[in-house]
DNA sequence: TAAATTGTTATCCATTTGGTTAAGTTATAT
DNA sequence: ATATAACTTAACCAAATGGATAACAATTTA
């Protein structure tokens, strides 16, 4: 299995993106909008949301001259069933079978 | 609220880290077990575990000369909630209701 | 048509990141 | 007592990252 998760985890991985995914589950947004609470030039912005969406956590599609952002709700649950697929095996309750199970793999 | 979730994202990554985590879950390992399948020198993969260990996503301690490490569940945890707080906001369902009272929040 | 909005493109810069090698340190094994 | 195993610490390096400015489109709006 080739993971490119990492990629996606990545981008989660800067409080400026993190904001901004926050902020886009409340809805679409432009990119002025987006941008008004960062401190920050909006070039320097802009580069954000180019990471967000190469990891596929948003789209965005332009009308005129605005740009409107939105939740990539495929990527988002990508990275969900990422933990919920391998929460058993820290929760404990399930551990001593689980990698009982898994040795026998190896 | 104050997050320092983006630090433990960013700790997942990399494919290295996130590889580790996996085997981690599989059980605790000692430091060079854990680098075994990974082409690079030992301080170069021990950095790695550090940031791990920093996120909070791992623990370990020394006995002997040999450090064993292990999942840190409660890392792993916060990381989870994150997600599926948000599920509904990103799976649609609930996403007009939704939006519209985050919208009255403002 | 002129001016203002809303991005975009291009360069540049400091810092962080992910790696290296070399040289220790501390336990265990012979 | 020596050697080996399992890390650690220190110093260094190239590349990626997160930011800045300046200049340039391309729409609206006045």
């Amino acid at each position: 299995m080739d993971n490119n998760l990492h990629q996606s985890f990545q981008a989660l991985g800067d409080p400026t993106r993190l904001a901004v995914l926050e902020q886009l589950l409340k809805g679409p947004a432009s990119v002025s909008d987006l941008a008004k609470p960062h401190p920050m030039a909006l070039p320097a912005f802009t580069k954000h949301l180019g990471v967000l969406e190469r990891a596929g956590l948003i789209t965005s599609h332009k009308s005129g001259r605005v740009r409107t952002c939105a939740i990539d709700p495929a990527g988002l649950s990508a990275l969900d069933r990422w933990f919920t697929d391998r929460r058993a095996m820290w929760e404990g309750r399930l551990d001593r079978l689980q990698t009982h199970l898994n040795a026998k793999k190896d």
